[in-house]
DNA sequence: GCTACAACTTCCAGTAACAGGAAGGTCAAG
DNA sequence: CTTGACCTTCCTGTTACTGGAAGTTGTAGC
């Protein structure tokens, strides 16, 4: 595989996939006679991998923390299970922040007329 | 006020200070006659305004529309209302996605033993 | 007056995770 | 043999700052 067809299959962009091999995220691809990058089955799973990990919002690193027990025969259900659990825990942290910002700001665009006079809620709250 | 007053009675750092000026969030601060910058009570509640825009997660384009809106005699109070509405719909949709994140993630994390062994349904999941 | 030392200045680099684009080489079709 | 799609590397830009170097100024104490 070219680098566009793995690029397709992993649902990255092509840049992205050059760019998880520059920062070392997954391994140097092989090249070809001409120095096109060339893929094969193991190398689309690992971008699969990075591809999923990210989606859940881990960091590069913890991608990598992940992706190294992941071809870790050796690895423990332990080790993986804090990385997520932080990670879940970060999620939870976010929310409750975003509540209590939906919360105020749903506030002021309730209480804000919305018409053509400068009197204004939000503008008062912030200022 | 010097730099650092206005930056502890603004709740922003010294260096984001320098900063809202440099990019022009707010306007370049008056100079003492050795290059000091200094600051009047109105820099001062500039700078507490962007702060709590910031704080509600507008960009900084967005806190430049707010506070040419907050300094405008004739603004109306739509212009301020449909920026904020914006920000709720964005903030509504990170809920929306964090939640989502939240349930699968924490799916995965209860069912994994978080043992000694290798088997983890996290990484089956992602690989 | 001198010496610390804190606070100020500008300027440059780094962060996270890529995206955009220039300049140039390669491959397959017609 | 040309065209156009795809590939390469390299450099810049994004967002909203933060850190740090090198040099200047203000102030307190002796």
């Amino acid at each position: 595989m070219n680098i566009s067809e793995v690029a397709i299959k992993a649902g990255l962009s092509v840049k992205t996939v050059r760019y998880y091999a520059d920062i070392a995220l997954v391994p140097e691809a092989e090249r070809s006679a001409a120095g096109y990058r060339t893929y094969d089955e193991p190398a689309l799973k690992k971008l699969i991998f990075a591809k999923r990990a990210r989606e859940f919002g881990f960091s590069i690193s913890e991608c990598q923390e992940l992706l190294s027990l992941y071809q870790d025969e050796e690895r423990t259900s332990a080790n993986v299970k804090v990385i997520a659990q932080r990670r879940l825990e970060e999620i939870i942290q976010k929310q409750k922040e975003l509540e209590s910002l939906k919360k105020e700001l749903a506030h002021l665009v309730n209480s804000c007329n919305g018409d053509d006079r400068p009197n204004c809620p939000i503008i008062d709250y912030l200022g």
